[in-house]
RNA sequence: GCGCCCGUAGCUCAACCGGACAGAGCAUCAGCCUUCUAAGCUGAGGGUUAGUGGUUCGAGUCCACUCGGGCGUACCA
């Protein structure tokens, strides 16, 4: 629809030179009596051509060479808006697109051929997901899928550390735990791992090696076990919600790979670092941020930025054409370091893209519940995932704007399961997939050849609705916004489920019986692939 | 102190580059099942978009300041 408004405009553009110097932009306005479409261009026009609004906008329309076929009407309205109203009958041409396509339906081409890396959760192996990781998680995987959708290829990656300070204290918690059984009587200090979860890995290792691992170094068997329970229960966190990353990346492959040592020499040979009182220093001022930051201490051991800034050099070396990175909002901070010394190393930070999340507030019991791995204060994900479904988990933390700071009432997410909108949309799915079953049953055939009786108020809408997919689609995908998605999916359902209550589709005479039930087929089939890039499943029965 | 994010109905949240009377869901109240799934539909009430000023044809959206909350601001990750 938008394509046709444009290729009118420029049309018209040869005969209206003042069309040529703005930008035309067409908006959906949110009253119906409004259009379909409406044009600003007379107001931003009004200033320079000192001349009204309104006139404008006769000019403008009095040189629009319209198909009456797909335009029914034209009005100029408001302080000098123009807005486009659209025939029924080309609203339905996409019908027979959209039952063609199927599940590709929504899919385009705009980025095919290009690669593209989602990195997210990337959480160390020191515990297990919580709630908070959730968001991280879930919105990192829908992104991914949006990127699919427009046509990138898409690698999902996590990056994890499991040689730093964190890591080393989870090793020794364990062991501590490991010397409790046997028998000793151990302090454990406050800052220590103090999880359930540390006993149990202390519990296996105990049945494994029995009392034989007195001596031995906490970061031994002790680190090495404890990493791997933990990262098996983080894959199986995740797969819980249909994620898999094809590529975990560890830090310490910077290292053996010698990536953070040749880092610190291109900055040395690029002058873009110095040395002072024993550190090495990036000169972050000169590439324009505010303040320089230390990336070797004094002790010799690098701070986290280099490796941040080494591992973004990997991945561009891998000749994305995209990268994308998911924080929390505690990384706020770090990644225009990152971007700034890449930048200056003649690598392109364009392709980066961080997007941050704000956090999630977690309330239990209505009482906020501070998330803290270390204090093993936490939600785990997998108790929200048995407690709510997958389904309910991924549409939840979908259907919130990325920097808008959420609340998560468990409670409430618990005992209102029943009524979260996700059942909502797939409510719709499944009824209509119902009636499919019953006019197969009753020898109803779908019909391509009569889209033209859909003419009431509700078969209307649905079609207009349909004919949004796509946009939103693309709008979803550049934007990084899996949140418009969810919006989309529920309007459709809510414009289907008032159509149910005004349209009969059984039972009405037979050209029109077979229109509905090609409309509906087709509403199916987007409220699906929207459900599909959430994530989230579309069942035939509830 | 400084930087980023946020403040919208009782609650949880929308509102694409600034656009027409700020929208949903939940909750509350009143209706709708002899026919395709009532996990549904219809209607009602509920707002000075935290506040003040500014920019302009037009501000929830942009700018300045104030108040309130989150996250940063490490030779922690």
């Amino acid at each position: 629809m938008k394509n046709y408004l444009h290729s009118l405009f420029a049309e018209a553009a040869t005969r209206l030179d003042y069309l040529n110097g703005i930008k035309l932009t067409f908006d959906i306005p949110k009253s119906p009596e409004h259009g379909d479409y409406s044009s600003n261009a007379p107001m931003i026009l009004a200033k320079n051509l000192k001349k009204a609004p309104r006139l404008i906008a006769q000019d403008i329309v009095a040189n629009l060479k319209t198909d009456s076929h797909i335009i029914s009407k034209i009005e100029i309205a408001g302080n000098g808006f123009i807005n486009f109203f659209f025939t029924p009958l080309f609203l339905s041409k996409l019908v027979s697109e959209i039952i063609e396509k199927n599940g590709d339906f929504g899919k385009s081409t705009s980025y095919s051929g290009k690669k593209a890396n989602v990195e997210f959760v990337s959480a160390n192996p020191t515990g297990p997901l919580t709630v908070g990781h959730g968001r991280n998680a879930v919105c990192g995987d829908t992104i991914a899928n949006l990127l699919e959708w427009v046509g990138y290829s898409v690698d999902r990656e996590y990056y994890f550390n499991n040689a730093g300070r964190q890591m080393r204290v989870l090793g020794d918690s364990v062991k501590k735990r490991y010397l409790e059984i046997l028998g000793d009587n151990m302090e454990f200090p406050d800052d220590y791992y103090q999880g359930q979860y540390i006993n149990l890995i202390a519990q296996k290792i105990y049945e494994k090696y029995g009392d034989t691992l007195r001596d031995e170094d906490p970061e031994g068997i002790f680190k090495s076990t404890a990493e791997q329970e933990i990262f098996l229960e983080i894959k199986n966190s995740l797969a819980n919600l249909d994620i898999n990353h094809k590529i975990f990346y560890n830090e310490n492959d910077l290292y053996t790979e010698g990536k953070i040592q040749a880092l610190i020499n291109s900055f040395e040979e690029k002058s873009l670092s110095y040395k002072k009182e024993g550190a090495v220093w990036l000169k972050l001022t000169e590439m324009g941020n505010e303040a320089d930051k230390v990336i070797v201490k004094s002790t010799g051991e690098p701070t986290y930025r280099l490796p941040d800034i080494a591992y973004h050099i990997v991945k561009l070396d891998r000749a994305y054409d995209l990268l994308i990175d998911i924080f929390g909002s505690d990384h706020t901070a770090t990644y225009p370091d990152v971007l700034a010394a890449i930048n200056n190393l003649g690598y392109d930070s364009g392709k980066v893209k961080v997007i941050i999340h704000q956090f999630v507030t977690v309330i239990k019991d209505g009482e906020i519940v501070k998330m803290s791995t270390r204090k093993a204060n936490y939600i785990t994900l997998d108790e929200l995932t048995e407690e709510v479904g997958k389904d309910a988990v991924r549409y939840f933390f979908n259907m919130r704007n990325l920097n808008s700071h959420m609340n998560f009432d468990l409670n409430l997410a618990k005992e209102k399961s029943e009524e979260n909108p996700v059942f909502y949309v797939q409510y719709a799915h499944a009824r209509i997939s119902s009636i499919i079953r019953m006019a197969q049953d009753n020898n109803i055939a779908p019909s391509l050849q009569d889209l033209g009786l859909l003419s009431s108020e509700d078969e209307i809408r649905l079609l207009k609705i349909l004919n949004l997919f796509k946009e939103e689609v693309l709008l979803a995908a550049t934007n990084c916004d899996p949140q418009r998605i969810t919006a989309y999916v529920e309007e459709l359902a809510k414009a289907f489920h008032k159509f149910y209550t005004t349209c009969r589709i059984i039972g009405v005479e037979k050209n029109l019986s077979s229109a509905r039930l090609t409309l509906i087929n087709a509403v199916r089939i987007v409220l699906a692939n929207g459900l599909s890039i959430l994530g989230v499943s579309a069942p035939d029965k509830m």
